[in-house]
DNA sequence: TTACTATATCGCTATATGGTGATTGTCGCA
DNA sequence: TGCGACAATCACCATATAGCGATATAGTAA
């Protein structure tokens, strides 16, 4: 990723947007080990089942997970089992973050440079 | 991310929707290799420099950047490099998701084991 | 057929946010 | 002091989308 042209970068753009809803990690996170179908999502996440079907187009749309219809069941499952390696670098960013971040209000020496 | 509860769950969400913006992500490519001042950025990127700031302050926000008052300007570097792992990571894997698509659409002879 | 179930989609509202121009605040210099 | 440059913020508009209830569609069984 040198020198990305506009086009690929909104591209890049969208792949993180689908990963910017809370819902849709939700989902992504109850397929980490089982295939399930949209009813078994809808009461595991407690929301209705329009909106996890919308969420499940919108991952599908961007390739995180694959449908295999069964009887008039959908099941959803993991495409692309790398996207967790997204969530854990996410989380370990976010907690250096979050602990430097501590340190800067609760730190009371304020030792080198303090102050955004 | 095994167990993520609903408030987790959400700081990662953020964290993926402050880099779901093309012009972010400008942002970020064009501070990659050294820092610059919003005057710079905002020719660089070709847009006003109120959205520049804007942007700016997002990415301050979250910890990709950091702010560095000189004189009347103020420069801005990368906080955490570790931001271009995440960008490898979304470009690989949407290499590997568009080279699947093409292949569902226009491949003919599918070799050795097609889709995914 | 008819009835039933499961899922996808539609229409809608409320909210969030990207973009802009104008304004404000701050710093450095004459 | 006043002036000019730079950046941050404000007020506003336009758009995108999450969420909901209602409806449409498809498969299954009687």
């Amino acid at each position: 990723m040198k020198a990305l042209d506009d086009r690929a970068l909104g591209h890049v753009a969208e792949y993180f947007r689908a990963l910017s809803e809370p819902l849709r990690l939700k989902i992504l996170n109850a397929l980490r080990d089982q295939a399930r179908n949209v009813g078994e999502l809808t009461e595991l996440l407690n929301c209705s089942q329009a909106n996890v079907s919308k969420h499940l187009a919108t991952l599908t749309r961007y390739g995180f997970v694959e449908r295999a219809a069964q009887g008039t069941s959908a099941y959803y499952r993991i495409a692309d089992p790398r996207v967790y390696q997204l969530c854990d670098l996410v989380c370990g960013q976010m907690a250096q973050h979050f602990a430097s971040q501590a340190q800067l209000l609760g730190a009371p020496p304020a030792p080198s440079r303090a102050r955004r």
